[in-house]
DNA sequence: CCCTGATTCGC
DNA sequence: GCGAATCAGG
């Protein structure tokens, strides 16, 4: 398998979306995880904040010891929209011309509703959430492991008290469900040094 | 053990 | 440029 266009654009696509490197290797078949998050690097999205922003937190404990690397800041986006540009509407009211930057135009696809949202819990997460309690596996404190969800439902204070318990993803302390209404933002991995 | 992304380095 | 191996961490 190699990366055509198409294979770049739906890694692009999935990436800036937030889907896990391994994800997107399932979704594209014929690659590993591996393998798409060396792409990803090559293209120079690594990481999602290009806002302009210095912002490399590499500084942490490091008290000499500097790799001295080789760090292209590849930036450069060629201008080659590839399709979806709706262009509609173009004898509207005119421009004014003062854009406060480029908000992305919305393709107007189907699924794509991540507007970036301060903290909100999307209605889905919590309707997940009263779904999954259904199935939830009412756990007493004892019973949980490292693998159960800690997710406490009820009132401590009376016996209408358990723990979701399902099985968590990571090494989070809860199961997706329940993840997804604790914290909303993306995958929160930083620190790397060697 | 599951998973995540990051980096290295031979190809 | 590519990605497996490896690393580092949750």
């Amino acid at each position: 398998m190699s990366w055509t266009d198409e294979r770049v654009e739906l890694l692009k696509k999935m990436w800036g979306e937030g889907q896990s490197a391994s994800q997107i290797a399932k979704e594209l078949g014929g690659v590993t995880r591996n393998a798409v998050i060396g792409k990803v690097h090559r293209l120079g999205l690594s990481n999602r904040s290009t806002g302009g922003g210095a912002s490399s937190e590499t500084a942490k404990t490091e008290a000499k010891a500097k790799p001295a690397a080789a760090k292209p800041k590849a930036e450069a986006k060629p201008k080659a929209k590839p399709a979806a540009e709706p262009a509609a509407a173009p004898a509207a009211a005119a421009r004014p011309a003062v854009m406060p930057a480029r908000k992305a135009i919305i393709p107007a696809g189907q699924p794509l509703p991540p507007q970036p949202s301060a903290n909100e819990i999307s209605p889905e997460a919590l309707a997940k959430v009263s779904e999954v309690e259904k199935k939830a596996k009412k756990l007493s404190l004892l019973e949980l492991t490292e693998r159960t969800c800690k997710w406490p439902v009820g009132d401590p204070a009376t016996e209408d008290f358990w723990f979701c318990g399902l099985p968590v993803q990571a090494g989070k302390p809860y199961c997706e469900a329940h993840v997804g209404v604790a914290f909303q933002p993306m995958s929160s991995r930083r620190d790397r040094r060697r």
